[in-house]
DNA sequence: GCGAAGTTTTGAACACGTTCAAGACGGTCG
DNA sequence: CGACCGTCTTGAACGTGTTCAAAACTTCGC
């Protein structure tokens, strides 16, 4: 989820002037949130330290919660960065999908500590912060267009059926990866890297044998209630 | 998670009368949240209903989100209760998983609007109401057991490393259908049930397949990985 | 320059969850 | 009975996120 979540304009600023308090603003909270965590710090201290007045920082953002996007944001970008990377090297769907995965914890590394405060929010069904939100519907069809390079530049050959499906599987996957990392308290996360470390080959083992007649039949069901639960 | 949130004693009440204002200040706190939704039910406004005031509904309960306890503690025994029927039914394993998640669908029905709303705490790894929590765990313990039990009465034969933690998995899968539900818009909710009718028959047939030699890898990766996530 | 129509900024005010010092109650022992 | 002690109850007060009417500033046609 935490990959996912999308940019809001809130009200678009007009001149350089507001634009420069803006940034100010989503800068102050960041450093607050990085040094104080999210529940800690007031909306009165964000606008202290951004030298605006409260009131002000709702002109830019309507909530506490939208100062998050913009962690949201980098975050996604930064994994964006790396998950290229890694792709660039590695031809293995094995390999491919493990360094993707890494790459994101990685990247979420610094931030473990506040992610669970704010994770609350995003597991709000009604939160624009949710991953399955209207809102954030960019942010996540950019993740799974990752996913989508995953798959398209291995060398992995599945049932057809499964094929179409599957850059979302692995989206919903990586979901899964961020909510036992939000519950990771190992330290550094280790067990998320191992989490990811062994479910890699399971996953990879899986997808191979998707094509063998006796697995069809639960590889159909599986990609057979995805389908019938996408659509309203 | 829903259905796995223990009872917290707060102060263990020592009189009669203190039980009774105790149950009191529980009760109103239903009707508003059922009448009102999470959010919109005020403190003061459960303290007015139940005739106390305001600091004394906090002698009883540590916080808003102490009072939700009791809402779970009341679908833990409803679907304790309903499982049971279920399991005096049914054979197969098959059956006896799908009545009983269905069960659960069942009693969590009325409740679907403001479940969402305070899942948002249950989703919340510090917060006391997470299903992982040391304080959950009793409650928890007592829903893995209701899976032990659809295993157990059931005509089902798996490898033996997977037998140990099946009721685990189960419960695992139980949290799926019930973050599922928690986003689910569909009209009463179909969808879950869609979901739990087509689930099911996969687990079903990826259990029995388990015994194959050639699923074997697999599954005890799959069962390793368990293992190697829970211990500290 | 001047006034009008935005746009941006302010800070007091509101409602909420929560805390706490103080008091009321109820049983027990001398 | 009376003084005491633990249990229970109170409501004012605190700090929080958020709102809003008003003020300040900016821009632009004239």
């Amino acid at each position: 989820m935490l990959t996912t979540l999308g940019a809001v304009p809130d009200p678009a600023p007009r001149s350089p002037k507001a634009e420069q308090t803006r940034t100010a603003i989503a800068e102050a909270a960041m450093r607050l949130f990085r040094a104080e965590g999210y529940d800690r710090t007031t909306m009165r201290a964000i606008a202290r330290e951004a030298g605006v007045s409260v009131g002000n920082a709702y002109y830019y953002f309507g909530s506490k919660e939208h100062l998050v996007q913009a962690f949201y944001d980098r975050m996604q970008v930064e994994h964006a960065a790396a998950a290229e990377r890694v792709l660039a090297e590695e031809r293995t769907f094995e390999a491919r999908l493990r360094g993707v995965l890494l790459a994101w914890l990685d990247v979420a590394r610094p931030h473990h500590a506040f992610a669970g405060q704010f994770f609350r929010n995003a597991a709000d069904p009604a939160s624009p912060l949710s991953p399955f939100s209207p809102e954030s519907a960019p942010a996540r069809e950019a993740s799974v267009a990752v996913f989508e390079q995953v798959v398209a530049g291995s060398d992995l050959k599945v049932a057809a059926g499964l094929r179409r499906e599957l850059p979302e599987l692995l989206w919903l996957a990586q979901m899964g990866v961020v909510l036992f990392w939000v519950y990771d308290t190992s330290p550094d996360q280790q067990r998320s890297r191992v989490l990811v470390e062994r479910v890699v080959p399971v996953v990879d083992r899986l997808a191979r044998l998707s094509r063998l007649p006796v697995v069809r039949g639960v590889v159909d069901d599986v990609v057979g209630l995805v389908g019938a639960l996408r659509a309203p």
